[in-house]
DNA sequence: AATGGCAGCAACCGCATGACC
DNA sequence: GGGTCATGCGGTTGCTGCCAT
């Protein structure tokens, strides 16, 4: 085997807040060659960064279908019931609020939910197995599994293929209303430069992926979670090759990867 | 106005998992 | 089958800004 090459380990990585430069050095290579590689992305991208470091900044914050600002009541009810039965898999949770990541969630849980849930347990006399589990919380915040088993009573790990339930406001969208109208066609690289650089509304970020792509874009091989071209092999790229964006198919994947819609309808 | 405490959030770290050879 | 690597996940840390004193 050909040993990948760790592109980072010779010169010594950034650590900490990003700048802004960063930001638009790692969403202007993003969007100009996909992603391919995170370790090996850095170094052609000009950024003294682990590829770590760009997954993780990309996922929880330069995404541009991520949603920022307030959660709503709905998403604070669908967090509250999602981590009664599926515990801290955060990224579970997350697949279920399109927009949030897991991060984000896990932050929330941790500074406003984790209190208000003790509080309501405290006061509740819902069953004695509540609260039980009120009490496993606190037992279980350094408990590394990351799994609250303990939480999970039968009837709620019967529950974990689904039945969420979900905010209303998924219901708006439905990837299959996207127009086709070439004339909507946008600049592309305009739009994401602007969607992506500033944190703009999650209405015109949503907008902005409802915006159709012609297929001579496209030049998939394989999309990742984030949409964006995976290379799909490990023999590594000196300089990535791809031209690669679709931006109909990161919206088509990441609603893929969304609980069934239906069901979210409650229909 | 200074400062100490606290909350919120971005980012890092370590581990698990899966793919590849 | 075992080693290596990339990626994903969850826990934790540390920075920053706000607020009370």
């Amino acid at each position: 085997m050909v040993k990948a090459q760790h592109a980072e380990e010779k010169m010594p990585l950034r650590k900490g807040a990003w700048t802004p430069e960063e930001d638009k050095k790692l969403t202007a290579y993003i969007k100009r060659y996909g992603i391919w590689n995170w370790s090996q992305m850095p170094k052609p991208a000009d950024l003294a960064r682990s590829g770590k470091s760009c997954r993780l900044r990309w996922m929880n914050y330069l995404r541009p279908d991520i949603k920022r600002g307030n959660f709503s009541k709905e998403e604070e009810e669908t967090i509250l019931k999602c981590h009664e039965e599926l515990g801290n898999r955060w990224s579970a949770i997350a697949a279920k609020l399109p927009g949030r990541t897991d991060n984000e969630i896990k932050n929330y849980w941790h500074t406003n939910l984790k209190k208000r849930f003790r509080n309501n347990w405290s006061t509740s006399s819902t069953t004695a197995s509540l609260t039980v589990q009120n009490r496993d919380v606190e037992a279980n915040q350094n408990d590394s599994s990351g799994i609250n088993l303990l939480h999970c009573d039968a009837s709620k790990v019967s529950n974990l293929d689904g039945n969420h339930p979900m905010s209303p406001q998924l219901s708006t969208d439905d990837p299959s209303t996207s127009s086709t109208d070439p004339a909507a066609e946008i600049d592309r690289n305009q739009t994401i430069e602007e969607n992506v650089c500033s944190s703009e509304t999650f209405e015109e970020l949503q907008s902005f992926w409802e915006q159709p792509f012609s297929l001579e874009d496209l030049c998939m091989v394989e999309t990742d979670t984030a949409g964006f071209i995976a290379q799909t092999t490990k023999t590594g790229f000196p300089e990535p090759i791809y031209p690669c964006i679709s931006y109909e198919d990161v919206h088509h994947d990441l609603w893929l990867n969304l609980p069934n819609q239906e069901e979210m309808h409650g229909m």
